[in-house]
RNA sequence: GGGCGAGUAGCUCAGCGGUAGAGCACCUCGCUUACACCGAGGGGGUCGCGGGUUCGACUCCUGCCUCGCCCACCA
């Protein structure tokens, strides 16, 4: 199928069913773009790249609605680019995500009565490993449904060696440059998971809690003090009992001590400026162990810190063998037992607080003192705040710009340790003479005794630790490779909000810290997907819609459409499946304007090259509004408003194309306007396809391939930029004509109820050039189905006459239907159209007769009022004399 | 406690300073040789509420009310 193509070649008009199935055509076409290489991407230095890295899903299981959103944005802007001439990398992967894998695999390990830890590191590794390449296949197939045109051969896994050694390297930079360091801090635990997750990865949920208050008595005798908590558990680690400083309710007890209820523990009564005078009763237990502000109060104090629970939440001796044991749930309400019995809880009261819980497992979190690796943040910052600041990457919308900064730049230490397995284990070695050496290599000795006893580091790195290199290191890095150097910086990521901090940051600051340079330059924000009700959608909410199933009724296709059609930027996404339906039909509307073509092109020569000079009026309209609607599209995806690219070209399609252009080409396609009518009918409707093809991939291909084309496939045809030229202002106001005048005999045909009817009609013109009205009469009789052909041209009817007149600069156009026994019911249409035009004209006549709008508005405001003013009148003139032919009959 | 976003036709959403729009749903007519996954026509909105700016406000400012999301170490 190439050099010189003139035919419509391929299947016959005949063979082509009356209803798109799109199941076939994607499975074919996919499967052809694939075997051919149209995805493959390597340097091409004559050309420009475009890269966008796909935000790599978590091996945690199938892919879900905001994954079909996601990767469909991009593979819409890759497909663009890729037409328009770039040399377009879409980078596919996945990603290990150590901690949601582990809470898959516990899950998974739970039913058979197994843990992670009973299996032992090896065999766990080896079962996830396992688990890995199962629902890795099955994530690539889903991907592929999707119809996304990734180079695959570049898919890139975060634990492949290459990858593992990338994430190594930018440890051991960061680490030898002091941005990574060791220490004993307060991080947030998960109990159930046991390990730490940074602060992003803990979701508060405000939940209905007690404050209890409790009195802890002078050490003296005297009355102590009241404190208020939620934790009474923790009471067993208490310190110290804080007041501010300037409180002068406690002056006086500053300095003394108190007695800890339950252990009767002595412990001093502080000051420090961060207590709340306002909340409780203004004094506040001091518990370094388990509360991060207390911790920090502590430290400043030099106060010693107790611990009353392990890492799995499971107390300690601090109380003594009644609490030993005892989960801290269970122990809080011990506590408040022996509060209360032994007469020091004073009051309960409902309180609603914000806990903690891990984002993964949903475990109430401790902060907890632990050994861990933090990244310094304050430095690595800085530049990447710089970059979003001059502009050097963008955010769309906009309003994401603010929302990153604003994090940005009160960012704190990142807690990079996990004390998983499935993972990146930091690459760091210890000897037992306490030295430690950042390598990849086990060193062969210990820079300081000489030993050779050097043990790694158990601790695995947060996944987003190697997320973070996405952009570079599925490139090569750190080797400067030829498709390092070539394709970053990359050009848009896409992703979801919530991962703004987690990731998109992460990565700028990565980029330039390792690469002196962004990741990317723009950064589009999809909306969030929601069912109908306006909620999440979850799988463990039962909230979710599996993609695939859609995909399966109504095609990848249409999922697509309807995805990418409300991405509006600003709001959310509430989807449900009736949208994908719609879209199906539009896709069958698609379907069978390509019928129709067909039927009409078969057989005849038809040229693959622009039309030129083309003369009826639907051919210069049809192209007059292509032009305008390729650039509408081309701008809109430049501005990354997809839904304006969509509903453009929805209503080119549909309405303009298909309702409009295709019934008045019918008429020509018998007569002398014939060639040209099929020259434009085929050539824009396969352009038409080129427009659509980022969004709808594969119709798009099936239709091009049905009509006369250039090239092998729709991929690689270039991105349509109609010349300015084909603006065709005269073939528009032509056609503004015809579409009133069937616009306004249709309503009088349906209204009054002539739909069966024959109706006797003809037409009419005052001053009106002849020619041009023998050249509308045609179309019109088509579009609203009258006979006019063989009546006259000039004359009016005897009888009564309702019609509808366009104004025109040369003349008038009429037309009457003469319908005498319904006069009644056109009067009645016309007393409502002239109510509503009175009301028009009053508004307008009340604004021009306004001194202050004519001194104050800009004068083409008032010039077009006036013009409108004038036609209204103009307008109402007509319909009193329709309604004036309309009176009742006087007797013959 | 801060911040952001949303509240426009029954539903999902555009519009964002100069005549209230789309799709779907609904009602009426039509199996007209591309399409009933269709065609033609029609009904339906004091643009969340109150002030203000303006010749003019759905659109700008300012309060308030609902809903959603994010950030925040008042125990």
């Amino acid at each position: 199928m190439a050099d010189g193509q003139k035919t419509a070649g391929g299947r016959t008009g005949e063979e082509l069913p009356k209803t798109y199935d799109p199941a076939a055509a994607e499975e074919r076409w996919y499967r052809t773009w694939e075997t051919r290489g149209y995805f493959r991407a390597v340097p091409d230095p004559a050309r420009r790249p475009y890269t966008i890295m796909m935000p790599l899903p978590n091996i945690t299981g199938e892919l879900h609605m905001g994954h079909a959103l996601n990767n469909g944005v991009q593979d819409c802007l890759i497909r663009w680019q890729r037409m328009r001439g770039r040399d377009a990398l879409y980078q596919p992967g996945m990603d290990h995500a150590g901690i949601a894998v582990h809470v898959v695999m516990d899950r998974r390990f739970a039913k058979e009565g197994l843990t992670r830890f009973s299996l032992g590191r090896e065999r766990f590794l080896e079962e996830t490993w396992k688990w890995r390449k199962e629902i890795g296949q099955a994530i690539l197939g889903q991907m592929r449904r999707l119809l996304l045109s990734c180079d695959w051969e570049r898919s890139t896994f975060t634990m492949d060696p290459a990858y593992y050694g990338a994430v190594e390297e930018c440890f051991i930079r960061l680490y030898r440059k002091g941005l990574i360091y060791k220490g004993k801090r307060m991080i947030n635990w998960c109990p159930k998971d046991q390990t730490s997750i940074s602060d992003l990865e803990v979701e508060y949920v405000e939940e209905q809690s007690t404050l209890y208050y409790v009195r802890y008595p002078g050490a003296d005798g005297g009355d102590g003090v009241v404190i208020a908590t939620q934790r009474p558990e923790t009471i067993l680690a208490d310190v110290a009992v804080a007041v501010h400083p300037d409180d002068e309710r406690f002056t006086k007890l500053v300095g003394t001590q108190v007695i800890v209820p339950i252990v009767n523990r002595p412990v001093p009564v502080i000051a420090d400026r961060r207590v709340e005078r306002g909340f409780g009763t203004g004094a506040v237990k001091i518990t370094p162990g388990h509360d991060l502000l207390d911790y920090e109060i502590g430290q400043d104090h030099k106060l010693p810190i107790l611990i009353a629970f392990d890492p799995h939440g499971t107390m300690g001796d601090l109380g003594g063998p009644r609490y030993q044991r005892l989960d801290r749930m269970e122990a809080r309400k011990i506590a408040v037992d022996d509060l209360r019995s032994s007469g020091v809880l004073v009051r309960e009261e409902p309180y609603t607080t914000n806990i903690g819980r891990c984002d993964r497992c949903k475990t109430t979190i401790e902060p907890y003192i632990s050994d861990q690796w933090f990244c310094r943040m304050k430095d690595l910052a800085a530049p990447a705040i710089q970059a979003v600041r001059q502009g050097r990457v963008r955010f769309h919308p906009g309003r994401w710009t603010k929302f990153f900064l604003d994090w940005m730049e009160q960012i704190r230490d990142w807690n990079i340790s996990r004390q998983l397995w499935w993972g990146h284990q930091i690459p760091v070695w210890y000897c037992g003479c306490g030295e430690m050496v950042a390598s990849i290599e086990r060193p062969k000795a210990c820079p300081t005794c000489g030993g050779a006893a050097l043990t790694q580091e158990q601790d695995v790195l947060d996944t987003w630790f190697s997320s973070a290199l996405w952009p570079m290191a599925t490139l090569g890095w750190p080797d400067e490779t030829a498709d390092l150097k070539y394709f970053y910086p990359t050009s848009t990521l896409v992703t979801a909000r919530d991962i703004i901090f987690l990731w998109v940051a992460r990565m700028v600051m990565f980029g330039l810290e390792l690469r002196r340079d962004i990741p990317f330059t723009d950064v589009y924000i999809n909306p969030t997907v929601l069912n109908i009700e306006g909620r999440r959608m979850s799988k463990t909410l039962g909230t979710g819609m599996d993609p695939l199933k859609l995909i399966e009724r109504y095609g990848a296709d249409s999922l697509r459409f309807a995805l990418i059609n409300r991405c509006t930027g600003e709001q959310d996404l509430r989807f449900s499946e009736k949208m994908v339906e719609d879209t199906r039909n539009f896709a069958n509307k698609i379907w069978n304007a390509a019928r129709l073509a067909r039927l009409h092109l078969e057989g005849h020569d038809v040229p693959v090259a622009p039309p030129q000079a083309v003369r009826t009026l639907p051919n210069r309209w049809i192209l007059d509004r292509f032009a305008r609607t390729a650039a509408d599209v081309t701008a809109a995806l430049e501005a990354f408003e997809f839904h304006t690219a969509c509903h453009r070209l929805y209503e080119f399609i549909w309405s303009e194309f298909c309702d409009w252009y295709l019934e008045m080409a019918k008429v020509d396609l018998d007569g002398e306007a014939a060639a040209e009518t099929r020259h434009v009918l085929g050539w824009v409707l396969g352009r038409t396809m080129a427009l659509l093809h980022p969004v709808m991939p594969a119709i798009t291909e099936e239709v091009w391939q049905a009509l006369p084309h250039e090239g092998e496939t729709i991929m690689r045809a270039p991105w349509p930029e109609p010349p300015a030229a084909w603006r065709d202002v005269a073939a528009e106001a032509a056609m503004a004509e015809v579409m009133e005048l069937a616009g306004a005999l249709r309503g009088i045909r349906a209204e009054l109820g002539l739909a069966t009817q024959p109706v006797e009609a003809s037409l009419h013109f005052d001053g009106a050039d002849g020619e041009r009205v023998t050249a509308l009469r045609p179309y019109l009789a088509h579009l609203v189905r009258l006979d006019l052909s063989r009546l006259p041209v000039r004359g009016l009817s005897e009888h009564g006459r309702f019609g509808i007149s366009t104004p025109s600069g040369r003349g008038r156009i009429e037309i009457h239907v003469e319908a005498p026994e319904l006069r009644a019911k056109a009067r009645e249409r016309f007393d409502k159209q002239l109510t509503s035009l009175e009301r028009d004209l009053a508004g307008v006549t009340r604004r021009l007769d306004d001194p202050a709008f004519a001194a104050n508005a800009p004068a083409e405001i008032v010039a077009a009022d006036r013009a409108r003013s004038q036609s209204l009148v103009e307008r109402r003139e007509t319909l009193r004399r329709y309604l004036a032919d309309l009176a009742p009959l006087r007797p013959a």
